[in-house]
This record gives C-alpha cells, sequence and structure tokens, in this order.
RNA sequence: GGGCACGUAGCUCAGUUGGUUAGAGCGCCGUGUUGACAUCGCGGAGGUCAGAGGUUCGACUCCUCUCGUGCCCACCA
C-alpha cells in the first residue's frame, strides 16, 4: 500500500526544480516521436527563426508558448506528437551579420568560404536558441531539428525547384524586377514594405515639336531622361488634340510619344502623365502593353547612367534634386508643392525600390490567383479573421513569384547555362545539393555539349523558396536517409506563425504544397499576435540593451526572466492574450505568474497533510455520499475541464489560463480548501465518513489541477506529479498522462445552489470579522443567521454543519444581524469565543 | 483611399450564442498572523462599458454612423 507524504520543500525552489525536470525528460525521451505508437498524429510547424542577427526577446519566449501549450495539450489527450524545430540560417540577414561580423565583402571571397563562415555563425546561434527553448520548457524533439542551410534543406529546397520546372510552373525570363539598390539583388512582391513620407511634385514644362508648352507633374523629375511617352485622359478635351503626336523632352532633348490612357487622372496634376522606364509599375504595364522604348536611366547600384547626360553617376536622390534645380534655372518647373506618397521600400534596405533588367526565374502565381484561394479556403484558421490577410494578399497580387537573387549565401539554383546554345541544364536528382558554380553539370550533359562553354547559375534561390518547404522538410519529402519523419505525418496538423508573415511564409508554403502534393500542407493554421514592450511597441534591440542592469539582469530577456521567475512564470505571462492578439510585456504579470506557482506549490503542500496516510487505491466515498463542499468543488472542476477542453480545441489557451486562474483562486484556494480544514482540525464534530470524502475529493481535485496545470506549467506540475503522484498511480510524467475528462458521476444535485448559502453567509462573516478587526481563523462563539422567511431558515439550518465548519464558529443561533450578505434578506451577526479571549 | 482588429476600473486585460447590482490581476486604502502560503489572508474604494442613434420587454454584447488607436494593403504619376 502506498500513500501519501508530506512536501517537505517549504520553499519552492524553480532553479532546481527546472533542471531535475529537464533531466528528467532527457532520460525518459517522452517528447521523442513514434511513428508505431498507433495514435493520431500531431503534427506541428513552426517558425525556423533566424539564428544570427537577432535576439531573443520575450516577444519570441510569448510565441513559442502559446504554440507549446497546444502540443502539451494535444500529448496528453491522445495523440502522438510530432514536434520539430528549425532554424533558418539562409538569406539576407544572415548574410549582412557575416559581412559585418567579418568585414568580408561578397566580391572578394568564394562562396565557399563565405558559407563556411555563415554555416559557423549560424550554428553559435542555433545553441544560444536550443539552449533557451529547453529553459523555457518546450517539448520539442530535438532528433527533428533541421536548419535551412544542411544538406537536407538544400536538397528539399532544389528538387523543389526541378519539381516546379517539371510542371512548368517555373520560367525564366528578362523583365523589369524590383530590385533593391543597396544590396544590388530583385526582390519579390512580398519583400516590399510601404513607407509614407513627404515628396515634392513638380509641374515642369515639355514641349510640342513645335514649341508650344506641354506641362506634366512629376515627383520624380530624375527620371525626366528615362521619358519615352506622354500619356493623357482619352476624356480629357485640354488635350484632345495632342493624340499620335510627340513631345520634346527638356534636358535630353529627346522626341516621345503622346498617348492616350483612361487610367490618368485628368485631376491630378496638369493631367499630362510623364511615363518612363521605369518609374513604377505602371510604367512598367505601358511599356509592356504599348511596347514603348526603353531607356533605362538607373543603374543596379541605384546611380544614373550615361544616358542621363551630365547627371550620369548621381545617385537617385541626389540628381532629384540637382534635375530640379536646373530646371528651376531654366524657368521649366511651373509649380511645385508638398504632397504625402507612399513608396515601395526593400523590406531590409528600407531604400525604395527601383525597377531594373536582369534576367530572373519566376514561380507562377498570377494565373493561379482562383486555385491558391481555394487553398486558402480549405485551411482552418485560428483565430478565423486572420484568413482575410491571406485573401487579400492573393487578391492583390500583381506579379509573379521572382526566387532569384544576385546575393551570395544561399540554396543555389540546381542548373547550368550552356553559352552557345542558351540551353538550362538541371542537376540530376541523385546529385542533390549541388552547387553549380562548382559543380560539375550531369554527365550526360558534359557528353551533349562537349566543347561548348557551360556556367553554372550564379544567383541563388530566395530565403523562402527553402522555407516554404518546412512542411516537406519535416515530413522528409526527398527521403533523406536517417531522418525521422516520413509523408505520413503530412499534410501536419498545424502550421503556428505570426500574423505579419500570413503574405510569406504561409503564402509561399501554401503554394509550394499545392504545387508539389495537391494538397494543404497542413490542416490548421494558429496565428499569433506579438509581445510588445510596456509602450505597446515591438520590442526592439534597444529595449534588449537599454534595460540591462549591473546584474545582467534584462526584463525584455527571456533568460533573465527564466532564471528571477522560473519558466512556468514567463509561461504563465505568455498565455495572458487570446490567440492573435498582441500581448504588452510588463514584468508584473511574470510576478503573477510566479505567484500562482508559489501558491500551487503551497497548497498541494497543505492537501499532503491533510492527506497524509490516505490510500488513494483503497474504495472511495461515492461522489453521491460526499459533503456538499465536496461535490460543489466536483462540480466546478467539471466545467473547468469541459471549459479548457473546449478551448484548447480551438487554440485557445487563453479561455483555459482564464478559467484556472479563476477557479484555483476564487474557488480553490479562498474557499474550498478553508471549507476542509474545520473537519481536520476539530474532528470531534465531523464524521470519519466526512473526513474521507474531504480526503477522496482533495485528492482528485489536485490530481485535476495538476493535470489541467500542466501543459502552462510544465515544471511545478511535474515536480508534483513525481512527488505526489506517481508513487501512487505509476507512470513516467505528467505530461504523458491523461487529460482530465469530466467525471460522470459528478452531478449537480443541488450542491451550488447549498453553496452559494453558505459562502454568501461565510462573505457577511469575513466582512464583519475584518470591520472588528478578528483574525480570520480566529474562533466565533456564535454565528447568528437572520433569515426573511422560515423556509430560508430550515434551508440555513439543514447546512448547519457546513456553515459552522465554515466561519469557525461554536453555535448556530437565529436572530437579528448586523451586515448585509450577498443574499436577499440574509443578515448576519458574530460573537468571538470567550475562551480564546481568555487565551491571550 | 480600402481592409482587418481594437476602444470596458489609475494600468494590463476577461466578459462563450443579448438576461438580475459589469469581473480579474497589478496599483491604491484599511486590516489580520502560533494550525500551506507575508512569494499570504480578509475587507474596501474605483467604471455614464469611446460617443450618437437604432433593433428589442431587455444591449458591454446585435445593426448604422461618428471619433480615436494599431496593423495590413493601395500606381494617384
Amino acid at each position: 500500500m502506498s500513500t501519501i507524504k508530506v512536501l517537505d520543500d517549504k520553499n519552492y525552489d524553480h532553479e532546481a526544480v527546472e533542471a531535475e525536470c529537464r533531466d528528467l525528460w532527457d532520460e525518459t525521451r517522452i517528447y521523442e516521436f513514434d511513428p508505431q505508437s498507433g495514435k493520431p498524429v500531431f503534427s506541428i510547424d513552426t517558425p525556423p527563426p533566424y539564428v544570427s542577427a537577432a535576439h531573443l526577446h520575450v516577444g519570441h519566449a510569448m510565441s513559442y508558448s502559446q504554440a507549446e501549450f497546444i502540443v502539451r495539450q494535444r500529448r496528453m489527450a491522445g495523440y502522438e506528437v510530432f514536434y520539430p524545430m528549425g532554424f533558418d540560417d539562409n538569406g539576407l540577414p544572415t548574410e549582412r551579420y557575416v559581412e559585418q561580423t567579418y568585414k568580408v565583402d561578397k566580391k572578394t571571397i568564394s562562396r565557399a568560404d563565405f558559407r563556411q563562415l555563415c554555416i559557423d555563425e549560424t550554428a553559435k546561434g542555433a545553441v544560444t536558441y536550443e539552449a533557451m527553448w529547453r529553459a523555457l520548457g518546450l517539448s520539442v524533439d530535438w532528433r527533428l531539428r533541421y536548419s535551412t542551410i544542411d544538406d537536407h534543406c538544400r536538397h528539399t529546397a532544389q528538387a523543389s525547384f526541378l519539381d516546379l520546372y517539371k510542371k512548368n510552373l517555373i520560367y525564366r525570363a528578362n523583365e523589369p524586377v524590383l530590385w533593391d539598390t543597396k544590396y544590388e539583388t530583385a526582390l519579390a512582391q512580398a519583400d516590399l514594405e510601404t513607407l509614407e513620407r513627404k515628396g515634392k511634385l513638380y509641374d515642369i514644362r515639355f514641349s510640342a515639336p513645335d514649341g508650344t508648352p506641354l506641362v506634366i507633374s512629376t515627383t520624380r523629375p530624375e527620371l525626366i531622361p528615362a521619358c519615352v511617352a506622354l500619356y493623357f485622359n482619352p476624356e480629357d478635351g485640354r488635350y484632345a488634340h495632342l493624340a499620335g503626336g510627340e513631345a520634346i523632352v527638356p534636358l535630353t532633348g529627346h522626341a516621345v510619344p503622346i498617348k492616350t490612357s483612361a487610367e490618368v487622372k485628368t485631376d491630378f496634376g496638369t493631367g499630362l502623365m510623364m511615363v518612363c522606364t521605369f518609374g513604377d509599375g505602371e510604367d512598367v504595364r505601358k511599356w509592356k502593353e504599348d511596347k514603348l522604348d526603353t531607356r533605362l536611366v538607373i543603374n543596379q547600384d541605384g546611380k544614373l547612367n550615361d544616358l542621363a547626360g551630365k547627371y550620369a553617376g548621381l545617385d537617385v536622390q541626389t540628381a532629384r534634386g540637382q534635375i530640379a534645380k536646373d530646371l528651376r534655372e531654366a524657368g521649366l518647373v511651373e509649380d511645385e508643392r508638398n504632397v504625402e506618397q507612399a513608396v515601395s521600400v526593400g523590406e531590409r534596405s528600407g531604400v525604395p525600390v527601383e525597377f531594373a533588367m536582369a534576367p530572373q526565374w519566376f514561380v507562377s502565381l498570377l494565373d493561379k490567383k482562383q486555385e491558391l484561394l481555394a487553398r486558402g479556403a480549405e485551411l482552418g484558421w485560428f483565430p478565423d479573421w486572420m484568413k482575410a490577410r491571406l485573401d487579400h494578399w492573393i487578391e492583390g497580387l500583381k506579379y509573379d513569384w521572382n526566387i532569384s537573387r544576385q546575393r551570395f549565401y544561399g540554396v543555389p539554383f540546381p542548373l547550368w547555362y550552356v553559352e552557345e546554345t542558351g540551353d538550362v541544364i538541371l542537376a540530376d536528382p541523385e546529385q542533390l545539393p549541388v552547387d553549380p558554380t562548382e559543380d560539375a553539370p550531369p554527365q550526360w550533359a558534359r557528353e551533349k555539349y562537349k566543347g561548348m562553354t557551360i556556367t553554372g547559375e550564379a544567383d541563388v534561390m530566395e530565403t523562402w523558396f527553402t522555407s516554404s518547404m518546412t512542411p516537406l522538410i519535416n515530413a522528409n519529402w526527398v527521403g533523406t536517409p536517417g531522418r525521422i519523419g516520413t509523408m505520413d505525418v503530412y499534410p501536419m496538423s498545424v502550421r503556428v506563425q505570426a500574423f505579419e508573415i500570413i503574405r510569406t511564409w504561409l503564402f509561399y508554403t501554401l503554394v509550394k504544397s499545392h504545387f508539389h502534393t495537391g494538397s494543404l500542407p497542413w490542416k490548421e493554421v494558429m496565428i499569433s499576435g506579438w509581445g510588445l514592450n510596456e509602450q505597446g511597441k515591438k520590442i526592439s534591440k534597444r529595449d534588449l540593451e537599454k534595460f540591462t542592469d549591473q546584474d545582467g539582469y534584462n526584463r525584455y530577456d527571456p533568460y533573465s526572466l527564466v532564471r528571477r521567475f522560473g519558466a512556468d512564470a514567463v509561461r504563465y505571462w505568455a498565455a495572458g492574450s487570446h490567440l492573435g492578439n498582441d500581448l504588452r510585456f510588463h514584468e508584473k504579470d511574470v510576478k503573477a505568474g510566479r505567484k500562482i506557482v508559489v501558491k500551487l506549490w503551497n497548497v498541494a503542500r497543505l492537501a499532503t497533510m491533510h492527506l497524509e496516510g490516505f490510500d488513494p487505491s483503497a474504495p472511495r466515498p461515492p461522489v453521491a455520499e460526499r459533503t456538499i463542499e465536496d461535490r460543489w468543488v466536483l462540480v466546478e472542476l467539471n466545467r473547468l475541464v469541459e471549459t479548457l477542453t473546449r478551448g484548447f480545441e480551438t487554440y485557445d489557451y487563453a479561455i483555459g489560463r482564464e478559467a484556472l486562474e479563476r477557479f484555483f483562486w476564487r474557488v480553490y484556494c479562498d474557499n474550498y480548501v478553508e471549507l476542509i480544514k474545520d473537519r481536520f482540525w476539530t474532528p470531534e464534530r465531523h464524521s470519519d465518513a466526512s473526513r474521507l470524502s474531504a480526503q477522496a475529493t482533495l485528492y482528485e481535485s489536485l490530481r485535476t489541477l495538476t493535470a489541467l496545470f500542466a501543459p502552462y506549467l510544465p515544471f511545478i506540475t511535474e515536480a508534483l506529479f513525481q512527488r505526489i503522484f506517481k508513487p501512487l498511480e505509476g507512470g513516467v510524467s505528467i505530461h504523458v498522462s491523461d487529460w482530465p475528462a469530466p467525471q460522470a458521476d459528478v452531478v449537480d444535485d443541488g450542491a451550488s445552489e447549498a453553496m452559494d448559502l453558505v459562502l454568501g453567509i461565510l462573505a457577511g462573516v469575513r466582512f464583519l470579522r475584518s470591520e472588528a478587526k478578528v483574525s480570520q481563523t480566529r474562533r466565533l462563539d456564535t454565528l447568528t443567521v437572520e433569515c426573511p422567511d422560515d423556509a430560508t431558515r430550515a434551508r440555513v439550518e439543514a447546512l448547519a454543519t457546513s456553515l459552522l465548519a465554515a466561519t469557525h464558529a461554536a453555535r448556530l443561533e437565529f436572530g437579528s444581524g448586523e451586515t448585509d450578505t450577498p443574499i436577499d434578506g440574509i443578515r448576519v451577526a458574530i460573537t468571538v469565543a470567550e475562551q480564546e479571549e481568555a487565551a491571550e
């Protein structure tokens, strides 16, 4: 027979407990995915963070914790959990970081050497990240880790390219592309941000061949040398006579055609529009549709070229000022005024994008919008209103997906070009991953193009081309030997991510899955908000640096918080906002988390004191025979279980936290455990049966509470399980025990109503004690209850035992009360026990 | 300009299909300790639920409009 021992540690030592739990979890390997378990699989696709550039802050801790609440609950609910973790060490952020850290230039270092530096650097970052995730208690199966530059991921990305190529979903074109002049690379639409700024709108005088002035309006005078046409609205009577004619461009003196377009607004500026190569997307469209001349005046480095005449060599900004000045001096500026403009800038560079002509690889999207919208509609969205963001993005797509980047560090395209014929040689699937700038093309190609010049594609794929593969990376789509995970876990159960990358990561992943597998990548998506600083702004590097004190403590640094308050406390904070909503960080909220952890420890200590010697394997009193206090708490507990289970089904961890907190504090600690004390303190007025009833109920409720708290507070709940419950019921860990189900034999047979009466009277007594400055535990001589009618009096009388126990009173009397209670018509009064007075 | 979300106590937020005197945490005030917990208990103050209309027997909740905040999208050159 096993019985319960009292918890011996008076103080809860989170550091010791967390270390103990981590060791236990490592040793027992309970988080490892077992494909043979026969249980339904719950697989989760979480963001692979950039490991180099950014430092972790509580916002990261928040969103990963929110996902992990769900994971832990699903594991307990009987799912076989597949929980990998990835790191994104590809792409521009890493490249920039390495360039700056090692002071290297991509033009003077070999691709292999540079990649090695990136790999080394990101390996360091990954160590930090893994340590952080472990400290937070993320139940990741670390055998499933991937990093986007490793062989498996490069292989997957290149296989994706080959598959798209075969399916005719990818093409190469030499078209105007969005161009970042700072990093000198092409960009995709999704890489753009909008910058609001003040600009100037100039009215500038062009002329007709006969010298008649023609005044156009533009915010970009530096593009005048690139002008290839003027447009006006066909409805615009002012210019009707110009149609089909020509205009002479100032500064350069070249002639351009004058055309009409319904899109020109008659009330904007002068109603005459200058079209250039290329000022914006509209220019590109007219250039294509009307087969305009090409006068590309801005080079890939953002400087003007020889077409700009004396302005050659100036950057866009300088040229704009210089040209405006010269035009003004020449008397050609009719008007200039300030305007608000919205310009597209590179997300990373912050520099306004230009257009450049360079051959690029594109994935077809524009003719697939309907299919992609349909896929998006198949997904289960949590919260559901986030779906609108994807729909709007797809509807607003203007370009196919340009995946070429004129950068260095990324996954190479698996192909070579034959200079003489222009043919494209694709890598053989067996030779992936391949780097065409270093590796030879396949044997058959070397033979076929013998004697010709074969060059590997020097561009690399953009980073999203790889990260959009994470579900297929996890499911080992390419069949890398030795990797755990097969297409059996595909589509995955859920993707977790923040809202700002719906248009990128979510969208591209959907695209890839649709094209490669004809199915969704996951069944559902869980979209989280951001952790914000006290001011409600995104947490910045500045926050992380500025608020560090002498001890190295920083309130935005998850490590600092975990060390000071414990991982459970940080996680408890993270559960504080509903899914999809931002959460402001306040240290005091983590302290509140800490408080509930300590309270849980203490209430467990109290329970073990009352339960000392209790044998849970012995028959317990049927619920129907227990006291009303016990039946009441079990009814409340059943409701709690239902609430949490329902919340978790829709990824709403916050419902559960809220309900748990309310139950734990208001029902359990403040009332239930106080109400049962009398049965142990004054055994002479309670039966053995009622004591056993309390013990059984206390045991059951504490066990259920431990399980319900487990997804949120994995460490303390594990500690309680190991110390109290495991010796009695066996099992390895609370985290692989069963998720609680409502107890079927618990029905609300009036216990709640009766307890309302007891608690109402108790509230009145507590008020009187407080008024009279009498301790809440001091014994009362009499409890006097004033009832409005005989029926109420009879109900109160029937509850005498409970009332005396609750109020620690010796006698119940009926008479006139001193104060109201929350219950209509019932008033109470108290007298303090004489003998205690004497004892003092 | 369009879309999405939001506006509830000093601060941060709950409030599940509309139903009696709107809740919590923190903060504030008062008070209590030989029996889990001062990392605590008990009590208290504090809100015209952004504003205005409308639907309804009844609105924090549903509808319309206005104001304000955040984010996303947008070629007004």
